[in-house]
DNA sequence: TATTGTTATACTCTATAACTATA
DNA sequence: TATAGTTATAGAGTATAACAATA
């Protein structure tokens, strides 16, 4: 210890945002579960909506995710109709993903459900503070990865 | 959509702290893997440093665990004697779980190698963005249940 | 030969149930 | 009877390896 205690806190967030995380899925999936939605369905969901399609490899890479699991992701969602999986003409190899109508229905639904989730978990923060943290969130995952606001994101006016 | 996009952006944050928090983890796995911990040995060393000894169901409360996971956790720690399991003298029952001098030394060292992993991770932010970030997770976090920012804080006048 | 998607599989994480020793 | 800790075990999540189709 120093006499100086000028710097002083250098805060570790890990803990912090790995305990959060937890109670945001943990509630995210009560609240998914009558939709018949997990939450990983959603943000592959999201991705899809905001990327207008994209292959199953892209789509890994997007989300940070083995390409492996993204097939037992996919079939929940198409076994429900909520996307479509055809094969891409231009490389017989790729399947190109792309939501349906149905898919881009369930999504609305899903994230107003969401919306209530956040709500609880982070109820503490008034909404400016929320914008705040969800800016942070948004510019430091962006940094070091493609995945950003505009993939993870979702506008609500239709709650 | 109504014509007044006035209050517009409620964002959802639940997928980016999901994100986010799986990349402190795998960079925060990475760099105390040479320091023999994991992530959770290190919340639960800093928990038991903090309240200066606690029961396993305690700390199973804390830190929102299943207690038969505490088990196992504790027993690595033990294992390497940074922890001590005593009897408690009033209740047979319990164990009274404490920090030893080694537990504490090596906490210090995975704390200096925790902010090298927060320092890749939220790079993108500047240093009293990651104080506001810190602050904000803290509160959302203690909110809602016991662990806050007392518990899972660490100042590092030590590296 | 390399790449996309797929299957099978092993490994880790977490939770449930049953047991013991104390209360 | 209830509680603290433990063990055994089953389920979910995730990653690795091998394979088929296509480039």
């Amino acid at each position: 210890m120093s006499a100086q205690p000028l710097d002083s806190s250098e805060h570790r967030s890990g803990a912090l945002l790995d305990h959060l995380a937890r109670r945001m899925r943990l509630r995210s999936e009560s609240v998914l579960a009558p939709l018949g939605l997990r939450p990983r369905h959603l943000v592959a969901l999201t991705v899809l909506r905001d990327s207008g399609g994209s292959s199953q490899q892209a789509l890994a890479s997007t989300l940070e995710m083995d390409s492996t699991n993204i097939v037992g992701l996919l079939n929940d969602l198409e076994a429900e109709q909520l996307i479509e999986r055809r094969r891409s003409p231009e490389d017989r190899r790729r399947h190109v993903v792309e939501l349906t109508q149905d898919g881009a229905k369930r999504l609305n639904e899903a994230e107003c459900a969401l919306a209530g989730a956040e709500d609880e978990v982070l109820g503490a923060l008034a909404p400016s503070e929320r914008e705040t943290l969800y800016e942070l969130l948004r510019r430091a995952a962006s940094a070091t990865h493609v995945i950003c606001g505009e993939a993870l994101r979702a506008d609500v006016d239709n709650c």
